[in-house]
RNA sequence: GCCGGGAUAGCUCAGAUGGUAGAGCGGCUGACUUGUAAUCAGCAGGUCACGAGUUCAAUUCUCGUUCCCGGCUCCA
């Protein structure tokens, strides 16, 4: 065969001798796609842009537009990572350096760990590197010779040891690198322009914690400096919204040590944001057809023997407390409780769905390193309801609970959310509980659901929980960062656990499903975000202090008492700032506690019974009529406003 | 839980190769009476997280504990 013939995306065709490689077919169409070349596409894989072609093949050739182009580049980023550290500390071991959403990580194994200092030097010897201009080389080895190679890096030999065929790829970068790789890299280190090292963390090899503790160093790698920055501007960002020190500096909730780690305590400003909260769930549960219920903190350990937790959830627990009678569990759920409600009488038909609702709160025991702010703690009150139906009424009520879920977002501010549907594996496993009619009707209903409300989602199979399919809400929040929120769950284990029954109309005896919901999720990780996605400064009816009225002279201070007062009887949280201070000092610090609204009032507003109207993000207003702001504020509260 | 880093005034942080500490902000007091992001002056605040050890002497060095931070694993 004296030539192939390479396929091109719009569809042309170039006859090209064996062994043309593709950057050769990129240089042909135009040196300017040579140059910005990252990597080939050959018949829909990945490859170098250097490995010849060697038959027909479809050919594309990825520039920094194409997503995945991304994702090598700093994976080649990770390579010169390892490159520098070895050049560095020879005695490391190499582990894996993959990319990830937001750069790349390698792992090494080393007897003494990582500085800080250390990460200064091993980035400036990647620049080093990277001004070599060394090529990434793919080679082959034999499988055996390969384990004989690498005898000394146990890792790798591991991993050859899994995923090597007879014969496996290798990358060289220059003549002292070599790293067992699939690839494929990026040409040589010219290409790599603008990466930056992050941080170094413990991560255990094959993320199992039993195995061996490496230490990781992540980086991340953009197509341009001014990419890389905005990156690093972003994780500023995130630190300037950051709710725990939001939560400090506006006095929202502490931790306290001798209480003990993640438990929270919400101060009073926090606790007003709180009660909204909760007072709008409570509502929207009795307008949507739910019952409110409240429960106990504690039960007994049976009642935990008889749900089940007590064998699968108990490293999840706080320990039992003995009691004269029997142990007693700190409750980690809710659900077993909903349930001794629903089993107090008898249930027919007619009664269902039966929707019981509450927030409760539950206590589990998370691992030290664990804990985070209000994100990961050990108290926590979940907006939790368990819902109880025939499997007619089960569509319905999926419906139902997905539309509260996006009001819940959409009244908090939340345009843009995602949603996964986690299916099982068909049985495939045994893992998972519960007959094979019950799945499929479950993930059915979920499916016809999101269909019937056109939401797209992401099927994730094999990923359901043992007791039933699940559709999980991810927002968006305001800087692009995704939350996992609202769950709608299936549970097939505990209606059958506890026995549970309606009597049909046909008179006889059925189990009813269950589901169970929680749509904030847990209110104190709802709480963060939404600090964090409004940078602290909450919409209007949030806002613990909705209005300051701030006198220029100690003259005003009655009349802005007058006003202070009422703007209280129109229902509005508002404070006074009587000190003898200037005023541009009180706007300062109402500024800074993100208060919406400042009533500025001088001798003028008193003299008309105005007040001059400042707002925290458009600045000064202009002095109108107090009546006439309590109609505005009131107007923005009532409406729940997102913005002013 | 594990790896690494940290804890100094109410807050943010500085500091000494071991000789018991400092700034700014805040607080208090007084003066100023001020028109849209910091008025001035004075004063008072510290078992340098906690507990042991080494030492003539420990906030500083060592060990342990607690809590916090970045990760791993897990998760609302």
């Amino acid at each position: 065969m004296s030539s192939i013939e390479i396929t091109l995306p719009d569809g042309s065709r170039q006859s090209v001798p064996p062994g043309t490689r593709p950057i050769d077919v990129a240089q042909s169409i135009s040196p300017k796609l040579a140059e910005a070349a990252v990597v080939a596409k050959v018949n829909g894989q990945l490859q170098d842009l250097n490995r010849p072609l060697e038959s027909n093949a479809t050919l594309q050739i990825l520039t920094p537009k194409d997503p995945e182009s991304l994702e090598v580049y700093r994976h080649s980023t990770a390579h010169l990572l390892a490159a520098a550290v070895l050049e560095l500390y020879p005695e490391t071991k190499l582990g894996i350096g993959p990319p990830i959403e937001t750069g790349f990580y390698y792992d090494f194994d080393r007897a003494v760990p990582f500085t800080p200092e250390d990460l200064e030097k091993i980035e400036k010897r990647m620049w080093e590197i990277q001004k070599r201009h060394l090529p990434y080389e793919r080679v082959y080895t034999k499988k055996e010779d390969g384990l004989k190679k690498y005898a000394e890096a146990w890792m790798k030999c591991e991993l050859i040891q899994e995923r090597a065929g007879e014969v496996f790829s290798e990358y060289t970068l220059g003549p002292g690198f070599i790293d067992f790789c699939r690839g494929p890299h990026v040409p040589d280190t010219s290409k790599l322009k603008a990466f930056k090292l992050l941080s170094i963390a413990g991560a255990y090899w094959k993320g199992d914690e039993h195995n061996k503790q490496l230490q990781r160093i992540y980086g991340t790698a953009f197509f341009t400096q001014k990419e890389l920055e905005a990156y690093l501007k972003r994780i500023e960002e995130a630190k300037k919204r950051d709710h725990r020190k939001l939560g400090k500096e506006l006095d929202l909730f502490s931790v306290q040590e001798l209480a003990g780690p993640g438990l929270i305590f919400f101060h009073p400003k926090g606790g007003i944001i709180r009660k909204q909260l909760e007072d709008w769930m409570r509502d929207q549960y009795l307008k949507r057809g739910y019952s409110l219920v409240y429960t106990p903190h504690v039960a007994r350990f049976d009642l935990w023997k008889t749900s089940g937790h007590a064998n699968f959830y108990s490293q999840n627990m706080f320990s039992r407390m003995e009691l004269d009678d029997a142990e007693y569990q700190l409750k980690p759920m809710n659900c077993p409780f909903h349930i001794l409600i629903y089993k107090d009488r008898q249930r027919s038909y007619r009664d269902l769905p039966v929707r019981l609702g509450e927030l409760g709160t539950v206590y589990r025991y998370e691992r030290s390193g664990v804990l985070a702010g209000l994100f990961r703690v050990r108290g926590f009150t979940q907006d939790d309801a368990h819902i109880f139906c025939t499997p007619e009424q089960i569509e319905n009520e999926v419906v139902d609970c997905l539309q509260f879920a996006a009001d819940t977002l959409r009244t908090y501010g939340f345009d843009e959310y995602e949603a996964e549907l986690s299916t099982w594996d068909n049985g495939a496993s045994g893992k998972y509980d519960g007959a094979p009619d019950q799945w499929q009707l479950a993930e059915n209903a979920l499916q016809r659901a999101v269909d019937r409300l056109k939401i797209n989602v992401k099927r994730i199979p094999d990923e359901a929980a043992f007791y039933g399919p699940k559709i999980d809400v991810k927002l968006v929040d305001a800087i692009g960062r995704k939350w996992q929120l609202s769950t709608i769950q299936f549970d097939f284990t505990l209606p059958r656990r506890f026995e549970l029954e309606y009597i049909g109309e046909d008179g006889k005896a059925h189990q009813p499903l269950m589901v169970h919901r929680a749509l904030y999720g847990s209110i104190e990780r709802f709480f963060g975000i939404l600090v964090e996605h409004y940078a602290g400064a909450f919409p209007v009816w949030l806002a613990p202090v909705q209005a300051i009225v701030l006198p220029i002279t100690d003259r005003q201070i009655g009349y802005a008492g007058d006003v202070r007062k009422q703007l209280e009887e129109a229902g509005i949280r508002a404070e006074l700032d009587d000190r003898s201070e200037k005023v541009n000092l009180k706007i300062r610090e109402a500024q800074l506690q993100k208060i919406p609204y400042m009533l500025v009032v001088g001798d003028r507003e008193q003299q008309n019974g105005e007040v001059a109207v400042r707002n925290r993000k458009h600045g000064d207003q202009g002095a109108k009529p107090l009546s006439g702001f309590i109609a505005e504020i009131r107007q923005l509260i009532d409406s729940k406003a997102v913005s002013e």
